[in-house]
DNA sequence: CTCCGTATTCCATAAAATGGAATTAAAAAA
DNA sequence: TTTTTTAATTCCATTTTATGGAATACGGAG
């Protein structure tokens, strides 16, 4: 998927590519033929692979489910927790934001070409839209969220994620493929923050403004998510600022988080 | 460290290693050297491996602290808990061990072949212990859960996991050597559960009872921590038998929770 | 400037990973 | 039950990839 170049890694980047080619349907088992097909490798190499990852207790088996992320994974999760506590630290805004409008706040996770929603929290509103729950992943470029990691990204980013998602797209979300991520992209770029305007759910709309970690790279995003009565341009307009600060600041906290041991 | 034996995929154990010997100082950042001394890998492969780690977003580096987990570590941590959701099965029993005993409970969890402390619950007792937080990591057989734990291992993996953490418990813990270790197991075979009595911090004694996944391998332990006085063998004989009752009943949550999809 | 510890790059060699094909096991159909 | 189909596993000669010694570059400390 990624193309990997460090030279004399291949396995590595093998390696990942399963780890994540199970992780990418969450809690359920994959089989061997699905991991295989999805990462291109050939079925002796993934065998192989899993064999390996299983004996160190990355990945299990259930003979009913096929294969799942193991303990291990468990694990690394936890550890990267104490310095990478996102959760922690986004915990607070994201209630803020919640309670401030009224409407359904999150803290997305970008997970390899994908959103990873980490929390929500629901408003006072009483219509809120359950599209997005904690777990649920769902292509970049997809959702507010999505829309605004993808956008800032850079260009060669984008291509290759628009190519890795292409698929999935066109299976799941018949408004978002490559003419329909484009403009988005560039609205937000101009704006700061992007605009869902239903191509998940109809009548469910979002704005999102992404979070970057200290070296630039997208971390994730937060977001909004309400029906599209309360989301119109001008609502937009006072929504939007207000979340790319609400962005900025955690940013800061993150990187603070990051620096010190 | 572990000796890995599937056939053809030794990048993929040392993969792992290089992210278990950063995973294995938490938080803090690791230099390459360190890295290398303690898998015994050359400088060169563990820098390659390191780039792809880097490239792939599991693995982060600060100019000041050295390399740490990235955060494709911590998506796949949150994805493993959708369907490895220990902490959350494991927090209703912790908290009743707590409030029953009026001492701190604990569940943590087993990384390669130490104990990592994931919850902690503080009982009514106004003296608690505060040797183990969330995140501790302690070596197999150091504490109540450490020493469930291994005991519940076969002796082969008890001989590995020993020669693992020599080098550490020799450091760390003069009273956990390798003669101290191996009573202490054959009495929790015995008993059922695992008895510290006070090796880690003189004066803070514990239990601890293992928790086993559906195919019988070790996932963590249960444990109480009080002080010496609270931890007379009157009330070991009485908190033993409850805690190993409560590790069986997570057991079966654990099992049902893994079971289905 | 030099020294020293650490990180990075190079590249000929050795070793490990590869995948096509064969085999076996497990489901599904007859 | 047996047959058919599909998925998983093993084999092994071939080729590619990973390897690590040595050389180089970097970054303080004196």
């Amino acid at each position: 998927m990624s193309s990997g170049h460090i030279q004399g890694a291949q396995s590595t980047y093998r390696t990942l590519q399963v780890l994540r080619a199970i992780a990418g349907e969450l809690g359920s088992g994959v089989s061997l033929a699905y991991i295989t097909q999805r990462t291109g490798l050939s079925k002796p190499t993934v065998h192989r692979l899993l064999q390996a990852l299983m004996a160190e207790g990355m990945v299990e088996k259930s003979d009913e489910e096929g294969y799942f992320l193991g303990p291990e994974c468990y694990a690394l999760g936890v550890i990267a927790n104490q310095r990478y506590g996102l959760r922690e630290i986004a915990a607070t805004p994201v209630a803020r934001i919640a309670a401030d409008t009224g409407d359904s706040a999150f803290f997305c996770l970008r997970s390899e070409w994908h959103s990873l929603c980490l929390i929500r929290e629901d408003g006072s509103y009483p219509i809120k839209t359950h599209v997005l729950q904690p777990g649920t992943r769902l292509p970049l470029g997809v959702g507010g969220a999505g829309i605004a990691m993808l956008a800032a990204m850079s260009d060669d980013e984008v291509e290759q994620c628009l190519a890795a998602n292409a698929e999935e797209c066109a299976a799941h979300f018949p408004n978002d493929q490559r003419a329909d991520h484009l403009p988005r992209i560039a609205e937000c770029r101009a704006l700061g923050y992007g605009i869902n305007r239903g191509s998940v759910v109809a009548g469910s709309w979002g704005i999102g403004a992404a979070v970057r970690d200290r070296h630039g790279r997208v971390l994730g995003a937060l977001s909004v998510a309400a029906i599209e009565s309360r989301l119109q341009p001008q609502r937009q307009r006072e929504l939007g600022p207000r979340l790319v600060e609400a962005a900025r600041t955690l940013e800061t906290k993150i990187h603070r988080a990051q620096r010190m041991r």
